[in-house]
DNA sequence: CGGACATTTGACAAGCTTCAAGAGAAGTGG
DNA sequence: CCACTTCTCTTGAAGCTTGTCAAATGTCCG
């Protein structure tokens, strides 16, 4: 069994002891807001690696931030076909749209095993009274994650499958990059073939396919549950996609 | 020419006579608000049918409630492949990921003559601390198209082209009618087919053989710039697409 | 060792794209 | 008023990308 740092412990009962906040990855935020923040907290748990999160149907009576591992966000036609919409990496905010959207309903799901802390959504309009400026940063992680959908749009609906794989490698090594979860060149990758299948809109073999030959030519390795990009300018030019640079991101 | 309902005059000078509050599909907002929205609106504009309202690497200055027309939201790769992300119709925010993530740029085209409320992007954070419902307001508008963008990466990566083809129509005969703009069963479809296949990521060859084939069997008709949903039960069976019930949307 | 699951590969079918070209509608200018 | 251009819609044919079916291999774990 392959073990993920993003996995590691569950959160601390305090903010002021948060290790994401420590990476330096994240906006500060004032002493008031952080007190704020756990005191709007109602509690912390965990998920195991396949299970759900949120189901499709049945919105969540909570917002949560990912605090370790990997999840996803998905929707599913009545016959089982599968869209996974984006993945959740440490730092996310899970459950914003099924605040507001009372339709367009999607489910949560853990590739790893989760950590998260819980948050009552009936105090999000406290939140905003209380303190606008988290009200602010809440915003901007919806559009930031509105953008990632975004780029999968283009991927599903314009780009080959050799191109799609390349953007959806290129996509995740950099935010794990980003987090501080790069070592050695390589990023923790617990997704298998079906994950990357439903991400892309591809079928199973044909991913598998397209991830063989890319592969073979030298662009990656996927071995052993890590990711190496042996040759992200190939990758970058194949996927046509030019990311901003780094930038810090608000942490509820 | 086709005249179309939604483009009508460009905004009147004050948000009290705005003809969007006065249809009762959005949600009423109190008279501090209101007064503030004005205050923070920095003036109107037209877009000619066809034009260009923000650049897709160049971001605009501005946020924007477009008051009438149709306009979209796209990306494009660099060979000119064209996503459309989501179709923007009267009272919908624009601008808003612009304002936020650095990256994931995109365009904003007008599909008619379009006419809309500019607002100063600096003065964003100052709604969000002197009017926190109005922030509220942003956030869920914001989580709403976010919903939209799902809804059409679903399509684009699981449901073939008249599944397709299928949820569109539903999807924005849904949008107009809750808009108060249909009439007689129909609604305004100034859109073309290169528009639904950048849509739905078909091609405009196969997009046109599918629309044929479901107005052949009597799903629907478009004709004279207008939309029919002839069996409205079969093209939401087809589509496998149920949406949740109206429900009023803010308006800034 | 046996079972469950992910990955891999080949063969074939199908859906979709591309290429090409014609028809119809609308606007332009002589 | 009519040629002319432009744009959109339409249709057929051929080819390629991708999906489906089937089965083998490998790995992990009980």
């Amino acid at each position: 069994m392959t073990r993920y740092l993003s996995e590691s412990a569950p959160c601390p009962p305090a903010c002021a002891a948060c290790r994401l906040r420590r990476t330096g990855v994240f906006t500060p935020v004032a002493a008031a807001e952080l007190e704020f923040i756990e005191s709007f907290r109602s509690g912390t748990l965990t998920v195991q690696a396949g299970g759900t999160l949120i189901h499709e149907q049945k919105p969540s009576g909570k917002l949560f931030t990912l605090y370790g591992g990997w999840a996803f966000r998905y929707k599913t036609l009545s016959d089982g076909r599968r869209q996974i919409l984006n993945f959740l990496l440490p730092g996310d905010l899970i459950g914003l749209q099924q605040e507001f959207s009372d339709g367009a309903m999607h489910g949560i799901e853990a590739v790893t095993d989760i950590s998260l802390c819980a948050f009552p959504r009936e105090g999000l309009w406290e939140l905003f009274r209380r303190h606008p400026s988290l009200g602010y940063d809440i915003t901007w992680l919806a559009a930031r994650e509105e953008g990632m959908v975004d780029d999968n749009l283009l991927s599903a609906g314009r780009r080959n499958a050799a191109e799609r794989v390349a953007m959806l490698l290129m996509h995740l090594h950099r935010r794990l990059e980003r987090l501080g979860l790069a070592q050695d060149g390589s990023v923790e990758f617990p997704i298998n073939q079906q994950h990357i299948a439903d991400t892309l809109g591809l079928s199973l073999v044909h991913t598998n396919k397209t991830l063989r030959r890319l592969q073979q030519l030298g662009l990656h390795v996927i071995r052993d549950g890590r990711l190496w990009l042996l040759n992200p300018q190939a990758l970058q030019r194949l996927a046509d996609y030019y990311d901003a640079p780094p930038r810090k991101v608000p942490l509820l």
